[in-house]
DNA sequence: TTTATCTGGACAAAACTAGGACAAACTTGC
DNA sequence: GCAAGTTTGTCCTAGTTTTGTCCAGATAAA
């Protein structure tokens, strides 16, 4: 098997600082440390001057440590493992846990209130009754429809938020199947990007640049912000998620954006988030302001204010904030 | 191509002040004098009166040299190498650096020979520019119209799958940032998804499910399969990337799928694919055929034979052999 | 004259190292 | 079901190396 020979002979010449491997494998360097300190994770070689080099080999056990970790194993039991018997149990375990990692979207957005209006509710179960039943032609219908029935702004926040929040919910309980979540979010991620057309092109608009940061995979609530700001005259520079920082800052230079908004929903505790939002702070001109929204915004929330950025409490208050940035009545932070 | 070409043949004539140099890179004036010092990360020529004179070469070094620096590497190791290497090193951190889920879509369909003709050259040419320019505009309407211009199956064949190659290739080598991949990416997830919606709906077409396997995080190849067969009559039963083997079953099962789509890019060497494709061919009944597209198919060569999967040659290949299984004429695998 | 660049060196911030402390989460034994 | 022990992630201190910034005095360009 061609496949395989190629993955196992994994370099072991040691060339790589502790932070590439941190970057590369997900995990602090400080508990890399602390790895090799109590288990001899990995024994990196040293340079010179006593820094840890390490080879694409140590990379990739790190790396399959972190999921099996993930998995629910103890380090104990996984740290004197070969690279190979670690695969095999990754691989094992991925078929029972179905790597709960990047599964499909499951979105609640930090904005949206849980009691729902009761003729929003009605619409919700509808919906998710389709996505039960696997009827897609329904399941779309019903979302154009819903949008008929009241402007943008209120459906993504009655209507899609819930819904969202609803179906991650259901998976997660075993109620629902992760096809159905996948079919769901497939569908949303084309209606949601799909609205942003129907709004007129001056070329005049403000530009806001919206994406998601390294790490976070989950691009929904980032392309309903960019659907909504839409509805404001604003031109949404939309970059999908899990952009790095310094393309985000590029990027926001490039097309001259006049605000960025980033959308943190799962992992919420990813190590990179302050790396991240500190580099980005630090790249961008200060008068931009950065806009952080999506339920894992508050776990950042001291980081958030250190750095000067703007974590908007609702949809509204977004707006609201970007109405007056429009009309240059905008004071920045409090 | 010839806004890439102008990049991608880097100039070596020493012509720049070091102001300049400071601008484009994102570097302070005294840094580069800095690492001149200490490590000759670069050795400008000089002036008659001392000072210093870059080269776009040297320009395009430091500034992936800095990436390379936010990436984790260090100066010493990155500082003596080429041009060649650097972009080797970027693009080999920046595709494991997001650890195992990657940042944007890099889709090479199997599919699409390498030589377009001419005049979709052009197409692809005028897309590219709009992508550097960051005209997000330009791009939907370019799209649009190229659409007009021929059918959906050859767009798609001749210069999305093209267009697709050429940004992952472009950014690979460092030619293009990664927020414009990004972007570009954003868009045609938005623009294909969209194209489903055109087709009719009478509630009997055949259906067929299309995803990606688990650890199968790009979703565009399997997206232009949903859009392509839906013009032949079929119902796409979309799920977007990253559905486990059990999940897929489940929905053919419950949908009444006729037939199942995967395509495989990117990681080609995942070791979960096998795993997941023995898997699904077992939980699926016998009479549903499964393809397997995308650049990393040819991988997987001998599993699929094995499995007695089918590996389309081209996206013409699969519509024929979907044509044949819809009016009941199927022969299965030779 | 004013501004930009040069050299060489000083200095400070950031990153890394080693060792250890601590608390939360999880196990084990009763 | 509770207490004692273990595991594990995070944080702290103090010393070293690496890296970014700043300064002074000199020269060149605008």
């Amino acid at each position: 098997m061609a496949t395989l020979e190629t993955i196992s002979s994994v370099d072991t010449s040691p060339r790589h600082p502790i932070r590439l491997v941190a970057n590369r494998t997900g995990l602090t360097v400080d508990l890399i440390r602390a790895w090799e300190k109590r288990y001899h994770v990995v024994e990196p070689a040293r340079s010179d001057t006593k820094r840890r080099l390490y080879s694409d080999y140590d990379i990739e056990r790190l790396r399959l440590i972190r999921i099996a970790k993930q998995n629910g194993r103890r380090l104990v039991d996984v740290a004197p493992l070969t690279l190979e018997a670690l695969r095999d149990v990754v691989s094992e375990d991925s078929r029972y846990e179905v790597s709960q990692d990047v599964q499909a979207e499951i979105y609640r957005p930090s904005w949206t209130s849980p009691l729902e209006s009761s003729e929003s509710a009605d619409d919700i179960d509808a919906l998710l009754f389709s996505v039960q039943t696997m009827d897609q032609h329904r399941f779309d219908q019903l979302l154009q429809e819903g949008l008929v029935k009241q402007s943008l702004p209120a459906f993504l926040q009655t209507v899609i938020g819930p819904l969202l929040a609803e179906i991650g919910e259901s998976t997660r309980l075993g109620k629902m199947r992760i096809a159905h979540e996948h079919m769901a979010t497939a569908h949303l991620r084309t209606f949601i990007g799909a609205l942003r057309f129907r709004e007129t092109y001056t070329g005049n608009e403000p530009k806001i640049v919206i994406t998601t940061p390294t790490g976070q995979l989950h691009e929904l609530g980032a392309l309903m912000v960019a659907a909504l700001v839409s509805v404001d005259g604003w031109l949404p520079v939309y970059l999908g998620p899990n952009t790095p920082a310094d393309e985000i800052a590029a990027c926001a230079m490039q097309s001259g954006a006049r605000a960025v908004s980033l959308s943190l929903t799962y992992p919420a505790d990813d190590p990179r988030i302050p790396t991240e939002l500190t580099r980005l702070r630090s790249q961008l001109e200060s008068k931009i302001p950065v806009f952080v929204g999506g339920s894992a915004a508050s776990h950042h929330h001291e980081l958030i204010n250190r750095l000067g950025l703007l974590s908007p409490k609702s949809l509204d208050d977004l707006r609201h904030s970007l109405n007056m940035l429009r009309d240059n009545r905008f004071q920045g932070i409090a």
